[in-house]
DNA sequence: CTACCTGCAAAGACTTTGCACGTGT
DNA sequence: ACACGTGCAAAGTCTTTGCAGGTAG
């Protein structure tokens, strides 16, 4: 068992990684959140809770335990948490540090494209160069500051 | 009239110039959106619509009207948006798109400080040159993808 | 005077929580 | 076995909306 897996697409998490991830992190394996694993290695998304909760929809899962399993999911540092500014929270496998990226999201459909060249330097131009027009964008720093390190 | 005003601090919009864009904008000056502007010029925010709301407690305003202003403002590009990821929406004066600046929010207590020198090189390392630790950043971009333009 | 604003209250979207039952290890 | 996870339903936050009366230009 395990083992059947046929190709594994090299620059992605596969899904028996993630579920180690799970393991080492002391969360239990449980359907739910290997549906939502499965879901998430499989598109990129990033997805709202709602987006997953229907994905996996054939496997039914509470509207509350998506919730929850995304936040503890996001917790043990194996999905990452996006904010798109529309007031709903959407998560993506954060997993390989390495594979930094950014998001470009059309304000009418709310298609994400992935921005893998990560060159600061271009900005919104690497937006442009897509195509896309009228770009803008976020950049917001978090983090604790000297006096709560206290 | 309106020649009153004794130091105009150079650096930062002016009330009147504000209120000018207003006009501009075709919104009428009412007492809510005086009141709100006047808060938004004296202190920097950004501030959600509750903190907006308490500031100007005196001079009641009802709290639909605050959400409205803040978001006509914002339509009319008087005021930003910033999304700091907690799921409430902040706003701050926009106006001069010279001054372009980022925040540092602590993850504790989620006071905001500003990233004048907008190198983008350093990105994270600004943010621990201030002392902060544990330190990350969200960049997106909005725009107008090749096939919505259509 | 008329289109735009506002207050009030209700509803809506997203998310969290309490509790009892179920399940992975 | 027992801590952890789940479903269900209720509640909590932030935000939006409908409508009738009020007000700026």
């Amino acid at each position: 068992m395990g083992h059947d897996k046929k190709h594994d697409h090299s620059h992605s998490r596969s899904l028996d990684e993630v579920l180690d991830d799970l393991k080492k992190a002391n969360l239990k394996l449980t359907a739910s959140r290997k549906n939502i694993l499965e879901l998430l290695v499989k598109e990129h998304g990033p997805f709202s809770a709602d987006e997953v909760q229907k994905r996996i929809s054939r496997k039914t899962c509470d509207q509350a335990t998506v919730y929850r399993t995304l936040a503890s999911l996001e917790d043990v540092g194996i999905l990452r948490r996006c904010e798109f500014g529309d007031g709903t929270a959407r998560f993506e496998l954060s997993g390989d540090s390495n594979h930094h990226h950014h998001h470009l999201i059309c304000k009418q459909c709310r298609r994400v494209e992935i921005i893998d060249d990560c060159e600061l330097e271009g900005l919104d131009r690497l937006a442009q160069k897509r195509g896309f027009t009228d770009v803008s964008h976020i950049l917001e720093f978090f983090g604790t500051c000297p006096n709560c390190k206290k």
